[in-house]
DNA sequence: GTTAGCACTCTTCCGTTGAGAGTGCTAACA
DNA sequence: TGTTAGCACTCTCAACGGAAGAGTGCTAAC
């Protein structure tokens, strides 16, 4: 019986083996001999069994091994068949899910703390690099301006989407005008557009408006379409340090490649948009991801929040030698909380 | 003759020298030997001519070499001597300040677009890291604030201060109150509380307000307060990759104390705010910054905008092999792109 | 199906060696 | 006195070789 993922069933045996190199290999980053496999966990066979074993588990594609006198190594093939069948879940202690949902408790106000928040907690969970969206909402309507009078002819125009993103801009206008002008001005734009969306505005007639009007209007339909390309500069990210310790960016070359994956974010953004679309936690071993870039190194990744209505994404980003059921486990618990934190805050 | 920083006063002919030296290893990254002086620099003397004054200007503590058969290297003291006596000044092509000051004239509205631009600037300029920290007033005053109803009790807060910063948070009321109510709150609060400083406010008498406002005051000063902290997080950085890829970087555990320079921040912090406190471009050579993470590493950096009412610190980190010249004028010229920015902002 | 035994392969480490790079010193020279 | 050629000396670096060790794959016996 072959998987819809195209993984073949195994013994038992095998199973146990494959799971075993795996947790090894993990752990020691040293390609597993299976002398190792008989000693430390104390295997009822002897290691020309595990041998025979290891020798069919590669036939299989699931394990490789760098030269002839070498102990075994994973593939993204054996990766993915430990994920999907013989991982053990490891939820988190809930002394440690408490101290969490405490700290986003705290800043539980300040939205902008959320994704930065989110991230910090994934990367010391996971020990590796971790990216959060800031949740916005995907269709976003117009909800409030207010025009500033700064200085002289410079004012400051605050724009607030319904999803609360915020954005500002400095104008220069022809002429002084006074702040009460400019607030009625104000009130009159809130009046109009209030709740509407991008298109919805972009199709008003503008008859009759003034000139200043329209030159806000045009500002803030650049904005509005402006955000809804998802900007590189918003996702929080960190444990960046965390992930450049492990033994696989020894070599300054893997480190530079990692970090322009990182730092690019157009790669990244690519994959986490694709992720958007499924719900529940995704992983994308190495080459899974079809992009040679990525082959190197695996993503751990979920959506959160409220379909449709305020949404964004969250993951881990490290070599495919990573101890997936705690990555996954983070990526689902901190995505738990920032669900929990959303849901109080209905559209 | 010595001079107030106690670089000793050379011969022409060892300026010179020094000045090769320095432009010639800052160019290879090799130690240099007396050798390459003479044949690719066409020095008019002999090698060993060319040794005893290397030999001179190491028993003053400009160069070192590694080992006994190796060339010359440049000691923090010698690049210090080169920047303040020997250097060349090399301005940016007109062509390329134009390029920029358009970029710049481009994004003039966008505030939160600045610091972006100018630290991506300057990373290409320098090909090395850069830093640049957004425009802010030192001691700023409350502008202006919103009360936004969102959902049932959920109300948005949104706080303008007289720089621009922009600060939102999310309030759970006890009961649902109005829009016209929130409004009619926000107006009250602005009238009392608009241009105050954030200890004039703390020191207002609250009797009669009803709890919102008391509330929505309380949160008022905590980010007024919270703000003037700097925050590492607002500080823009670019170029970190093209800084890594500098020779000096190519054991991981350089590369990994230089990003952790970067992302922890407090210690960079430490030194702009140092540098905030003198005007025009300053020099900090490796050791010179008293640091010992720094020991290897310059900062070049500079002041800009309208000291005391809207300030900010840019600049670059590499490692001390460094082209000074170009490094020193690209953060000048950036510097005074964003000050002519500014310039257009009055307070 | 399992296992002991063993040959085989490949890596890794270490000591050696030799070449090469550059200096520092000395003695001669202008 | 400053400059220079010559040369010995030091140190690095790359290449080499060999030995040790790790681990496998195979074979034959159980």
């Amino acid at each position: 019986m072959v998987r819809s993922t195209g993984i073949p069933e195994l013994t038992e045996r095998r199973k146990e083996i494959l799971k075993l190199v795996i947790q090894e290999y993990v752990h020691t980053a040293q390609p597993v001999p299976s002398e190792v496999l008989v000693q430390k966990y104390g295997l009822p066979v002897s290691p020309a069994t595990v041998r025979n074993e290891l020798a069919a588990l590669e036939e299989l594609g699931l394990l490789t091994h760098p030269h002839t006198s070498a102990g075994r190594v994973p593939t993204d093939r054996g990766y993915r068949c430990f994920v999907e069948q013989l991982m053990e879940w490891t939820p988190l202690p809930s002394e440690e899910r408490r101290t969490i949902r405490h700290q986003f408790f705290q800043v539980r106000t300040q939205m902008e703390e959320w994704a930065r928040l989110g991230a910090a907690t994934l990367a010391r969970l996971s020990r590796t690099a971790a990216i959060v969206s800031p949740p916005r909402a995907p269709y976003c309507c117009f909800k409030h301006l207010e025009l500033l009078s700064v200085y002289d002819t410079r004012v400051l125009l605050v724009i607030v989407l319904q999803d609360g993103t915020i954005r500002q801009h400095m104008l220069t206008l022809n002429e002084v005008v006074p702040q009460e002008e400019l607030s009625r001005t104000s009130n009159r734009l809130n009046e109009r557009l209030a709740g509407l969306s991008a298109s919805e505005i972009a199709g008003l007639p503008q008859e009759g408006w003034t000139p200043l009007e329209r030159e806000v209007t045009e500002l803030l339909l650049a904005t509005m379409q402006q955000r809804d390309r998802w900007e590189w500069e918003e996702v929080a990210m960190d444990g960046v340090l965390e992930a450049l310790s492990q033994p696989e960016f020894a070599e300054i070359e893997r480190a530079r490649q990692f970090l322009e994956i990182l730092e690019q974010g157009y790669l990244l953004l690519e994959l986490l948009n694709e992720a958007m679309r499924r719900s529940g936690v995704q992983v994308i071993i190495g080459a899974e991801s079809q992009r040679e870039q990525m082959r190197d190194y695996s993503l751990v990744v979920s959506r959160y929040g409220l379909a449709g209505r305020m949404e964004g994404v969250l993951g881990i980003l490290g070599p495919t030698r990573m101890p997936y059921p705690r990555s996954i486990s983070a990526v689902h618990f901190v995505a738990h909380v920032m669900n929990d934190l959303l849901g109080q805050l209905p559209e």
